[in-house]
DNA sequence: CAAATAGTGTCTATGAGACACTATGCA
DNA sequence: TGCATAGTGTCTCATAGACACTATTTG
C-alpha cells in the first residue's frame, strides 16, 4: 500500500437477495426511480458510510430492503432461520457507473422465503422477481449498471456452493423436511435429483441435519420426519451437481 | 444502488503474489518505508488509479514488484509459465489504515519462481518470505494493516482451490515433470502425497496435462516426460486435501 | 552391479447412481 | 382400498488409497 497517488471513490454495496417462493428461484429488484438508469431494475445497494463496515453496510441495506431480522446475533441453540450473508466480489469497471467513479461491492444473500419486502427509505418499489423470468428475456438484460454481471457471478456462487456446503438450508425455515430440501437443490440447479438417494446422502452425512423428533405431513403422503441444519458448514464428498435440464 | 449519501474513499489495490522457492511457499513482501507502519513489512500494493480498473491496477503492481510479463496477453498456443491473477476479497474495516478510510481489493497471485524481485518506483525493498518464516512467529504477526488477515485468506484460497482447479500448474514452468507439480501440492499444502497415485490421478484427468513428447532427466534417476498444463480448468472429482503434517 | 526416480497393476473400501421395495399417512 | 409421499436395501460402477512391482536412467 503506498501513500501517493490518493483519489477518491465512491463505495456503494449492491445485495444479490436470493430466496425460494413458489417453487421458484426469486431475485429482490427494486425499480429505479432517478437517473441514471430511472424505470429499470437494479441491485439493492446504497453508500457505505463512513461509520460502518463493508458487512456493516450489507446488513443494513438488506434489513432496510426485507425489513428482516439480521443474521446477528445468532440466538441460542435452537431453531433460527439464518439468513446467510456473504461477499461476492468487488466491481470497479471504469465507467459502470456514468457518473462518477463509483466502486461496488457486492454480497450474496440467501433467506427463507420472506415476508413482502417493504420499500425501504430509498428503495422506490422492491419486489422478488423469479430468476428464470430474467435469464429469459436474453441473458439477464435490462438490469441496471453491471448489476447483471454482479447477479450472475451471485447465482453462480450459489449453485456452485450448493455442492460442497450446508448452505442450501438457508433456503429453508427453521424446521424443514429432507424432501423441502431437496425441492431446494432441484430449484437452485434446474434439475431434479434422485429422492432416495438424496435421502441417503444428507442423512447420512454426519451434523448436516439434526432431527428434531416430530415430523409433519403438511404434504399429505407418509409424515416426513423434520430436521433443522445441524452444526456441519462443508459437505465431503461434495454433492455432484446435477446439470439444469431444459433450455 | 442509491443517489444520497455520497462519501468519498480512498481505494487500494494490494496483491498477495505466492511462488515457490527452494522447496518453500514464499509470499512477496515489501518493507515500509514511511508511517504508519513504517519498518515493517506489507503487501505490495498501492492506489487505484481513476482511469484504470481494478484488475488493471492489480496487473500494473504485479508488474511493477515482480519485473514480470503480465499474463495477458495469452500467446498463442505454446507453452507460457501463466501467472494467475484472481480477485480474492475486498477489506474494508473502518479503522484498517490509520490515516483514512481506505478501502482495500485484495488480489492473488500465483507464479513459477520468478526472478529476483526489482524495486518497484514505490517499494522501499521486495522480497519472498516463506510463508512458515512468519506463521512460525506467532500467526502471521508482524505484517502492517489487516495485511496479515489478507495472507491468510490468500493462503487459505490457494490451497482450497488446488483441490479442484488445474491452478497448481501456475506455480510450475511452462513444463514441467508430474513429479515437480506433486512438489507443489506437497509444499502447498504441507503434507506428502502417494507420488504413484498422484500420477495416476493427474495423467488419468482429460485436459489437465498435456505431454510435450520429450523427457528429462534432472533429478539424476528415470527421466520423467514433461509435460504442459492442459485445458482443463476444474479437476472433477476433486483431489483430496491431504493435512498438513506437523507445526 | 546398486541406487534412484518414473511409471503401471492390483486389491479394497467407499460412495454415487439406478431402482425395487417397504412404511405410513389420508380420502 | 387406493394413492401419495417417506424411507430402506441392493446392485453396479468409478475412484481413492495402499502398496507390490516393473522400467529406465546414472554412478
Amino acid at each position: 500500500m503506498q501513500d501517493d497517488g490518493y483519489v477518491a471513490y465512491g463505495v456503494t454495496v449492491d445485495l444479490v437477495i436470493l430466496t425460494i417462493r413458489a417453487e421458484q428461484l426469486c431475485v429482490l429488484l427494486v425499480r429505479r426511480g432517478l437517473a441514471p438508469f430511472a424505470g429499470a431494475l437494479a441491485l439493492p445497494g446504497g453508500f457505505v458510510r463512513l461509520d460502518e463496515t463493508l458487512v456493516e453496510a450489507a446488513r443494513r441495506e438488506l434489513a432496510e430492503e426485507t425489513g428482516l431480522l439480521l443474521p446477528e446475533p445468532p440466538p441460542q441453540g435452537s431453531a433460527w432461520p439464518g439468513v446467510h450473508l456473504e461477499q461476492l466480489a468487488a466491481y470497479g469497471a471504469i465507467d459502470r457507473d456514468p457518473r462518477a467513479r463509483i466502486l461496488t461491492i457486492a454480497f450474496l444473500a440467501l433467506a427463507p422465503d420472506l415476508p413482502e419486502p417493504r420499500s425501504g427509505t430509498d428503495a422506490a418499489a422492491a419486489e422478488f422477481v423469479p430468476v428464470a423470468a430474467l435469464t429469459g428475456l436474453g441473458g439477464l438484460g435490462g438490469l441496471a449498471f453491471d448489476h447483471a454481471e454482479i447477479l450472475a457471478d451471485g447465482l453462480e456462487r450459489a449453485r456452485a456452493k450448493l455442492e460442497y456446503t450446508a448452505l442450501a438450508t438457508a433456503f429453508c425455515p427453521a424446521e424443514f423436511t429432507v424432501a423441502e430440501l431437496r425441492r431446494v437443490y432441484e430449484i437452485v440447479w434446474g434439475a431434479p435429483l434422485d429422492a432416495r438417494n438424496f435421502h441417503r446422502k444428507v442423512t447420512g452425512t454426519p451434523g448436516f441435519l439434526e432431527p428434531v423428533g416430530h415430523s409433519t405431513a403438511r404434504d399429505g403422503g407418509r409424515p416426513a420426519a423434520l430436521y433443522r441444519r445441524g452444526a456441519a458448514e462443508i459437505l465431503h464428498p461434495a454433492m455432484r451437481r446435477a446439470r439444469a435440464a431444459g433450455p
